[in-house]
DNA sequence: TAGATTGTTAATCGATTAACAATC
DNA sequence: TAGATTGTTAATCGATTAACAATC
């Protein structure tokens, strides 16, 4: 395992799994060698930023033949954690986290579903496939027995902070709020909102006044 | 309508709808004002970065006294187009695309969803409360004959392309995919990737890693 | 007036873009 | 060798951070 030198920038970070999804349609392809140029046009972004990009990994290009397509899915996934399992739950059991626990994505990306939590008795003890959906207040527990490092948060606005708190209460790691809310954690709680509100709020603003470049 | 006179940079126009947010619960508390600390605080950032954003759409404080709230609130509105009614298709009647028509966000924020769209003809015909589900066949048609500005993308990755494509022929003119999918498109249609492997990619990374400030 | 807080200018930081020598 | 394409350095761009004079 090679490590990381260096902090990679978030905005490379985020490009990495465009990258990812590239090369393995590539691999699908049995195509063995892959160019920047290539590569770039696949997301949308110009060859030097993917050299730029695949320069943090260390990726181990060929002038003249270009990238390996395996060893950088090697590369990409080692980067990405994507080698390791992780275990996640999910708090809320409404139409946006039965959905997510539905997501198929996630297997492939190693993130086990380990349970639902919601805190409505109709709900509580029936499974969504092979997920039980749990009542909340077994949410502390769960976590702290399987270590569990990750908090899919798809509850009501005002119900969030509680259910975070409780979350980082038990030793969460990390939180993935679905939640269209500000939520305060200590400092080393890593916290990623997916809101959106923010996505239609700017298109919107799009729609109504156009693009930056018209 | 005040009209923007500079473009908004993207970092300002995605904090926003936070800022909106916040105002909104300050109102609902019957605070007049909000000073630029006081928000800063509420979505987690500094004093002269929310003057900063602030300033691009002249928004009109008051030293010492900061900004009136209801002013704000209608100054945010404006600049995100919620003021206006958009309508919206979802293409896609999978867990995701109904999760999504449930969304009451989406009426709050002005965003009416007309119909959802899918090829299977086992969910064609029916109702998600006053929404229904059409033949993917009559995407093209609905999307000319209402002038529908914004089409969701929910089918499968490898399905996105071609939804993406009948959507663009129709005249769609801005398209929010949460399919795992890279997807082109003229030069002209906005485009939003709401995509949920790279949430999961970051945080997973994350996870292993620690956080840059570790 | 005194205190609080804005709006804006300047300094810093970090990412993107460009260019090219190195090299497979 | 000649051609293609990398890795990296330098230049540019844009956003954040800081500071402070203006002003309610």
């Amino acid at each position: 395992m090679i490590a990381l030198t260096t902090r990679i920038p978030k905005p490379t970070l985020e490009r990495l799994p465009l990258y990812h999804r590239a090369v393995e349609s590539y691999l699908a392809k049995d195509q063995e060698a892959i160019s920047s140029q290539e590569l770039g046009r696949e997301i949308g972004v110009d060859d030097y930023q993917v050299r730029k990009d695949l320069s943090w990994l260390g990726a181990g290009g060929r002038p003249g033949y270009g990238y390996e397509a395996r060893h950088l899915l090697e590369r990409f996934e080692e980067v990405l954690g994507l080698k390791r399992d992780h275990t996640a739950v999910v708090i809320g059991a409404g139409h946006l986290g039965t959905a997510l626990s539905h997501y198929s994505g996630f297997r492939r990306y190693g993130l086990r579903i380990l349970a639902l939590f919601d805190r409505d008795p109709n709900k509580v003890g029936k499974q969504l496939g092979d997920i039980p959906i749990l009542d909340i207040g077994e949410l502390g527990s769960i976590i702290k027995e399987q270590h569990v490092p990750l908090a899919i948060i798809t509850v009501p606005a005002p119900e969030a902070q509680r259910v975070v708190n409780l979350a980082v209460e038990a030793g969460i790691k990390a939180i993935w709020n679905f939640a269209p809310a500000s939520i305060q954690v200590p400092p080393e709680i890593i916290v990623r909102n997916e809101d959106l509100a923010v996505g239609l709020a700017t298109l919107s603003h799009y729609i109504v006044y156009g693009r930056p470049s018209d």
